[in-house]
DNA sequence: AGAATATTCAACCATCTGGTTGACGATTAA
DNA sequence: TTAATCGTCAACCAGATGGTTGAATATTCT
């Protein structure tokens, strides 16, 4: 089995799995809202769903029919302070962010 | 080409990667004082300090026949600020994230 | 100049990944 | 009971990934 950082840093690596999570940051959801908005096949949602709660960055939980999905914040800390280690990053730095969201929107 | 994230996340999915940064967080090194350690060939190393690179997790400098590895924390900061967002691990300006991942989330 | 060193390139290979489709089991609703 | 809904499974496919080896390039040393 892949060590944990792997698991996280690989689910992390892929977009759909990322919009997923903020999804989820609003709300638990079933899996079938989750795959709403994708214009993949459920199944393959699920399939990402799999890998992010094998990731343990999401936890599912089962009650009727329906899979309820939800943040499980303890993998992706984990993973934010190694690389908190790495970077030796002091604080939040919303100028950061700011500056990356300006480079993003602005390419096509 | 990938987005900035997808290529810093997947960079650091591969434990060789993760190890050779920590490795350069003690000094900047040569391509064949990194390959040193590890037992897979100088040019698979080459190949993920290329990786590195690309995702701007490295940099690179040439000076005469060594080619310079350094940590560039500029896109850790990146992955790692888009991690606190999520995972809320201290306080953040969460409407300013959250409005700027529904504003990427459109550009999909 | 010729030899050694540092690094990359190109071709190749096995395995992993993200996607598909169709069938299937489980649960709820009519 | 029958039909609809929720989600997963299995088989398959194309493309990416991480590794190899041998040749090639560029630079430095003797």
């Amino acid at each position: 089995m892949a060590d944990a950082l792997d698991q996280i840093f690989s689910a992390l690596a892929d977009p759909t799995r990322r919009q997923i999570l903020v999804m989820l940051l609003e709300d638990d959801m079933a899996v079938t809202d989750v795959a709403e908005p994708f214009e993949i096949s459920l199944a393959a949602v699920s399939k990402h769903l799999g890998i992010l709660a094998s990731a343990k960055l999401i936890q599912q939980e089962r009650r009727g029919r329906v899979k309820w999905c939800k943040l499980d914040p303890q993998a992706m800390h984990i993973a934010w302070t190694w690389m908190q280690g790495l970077g030796q990053f002091e604080h939040i730095d919303l100028d950061g962010l700011e500056a990356f969201l300006e480079e993003t929107l602005k390419k096509d």
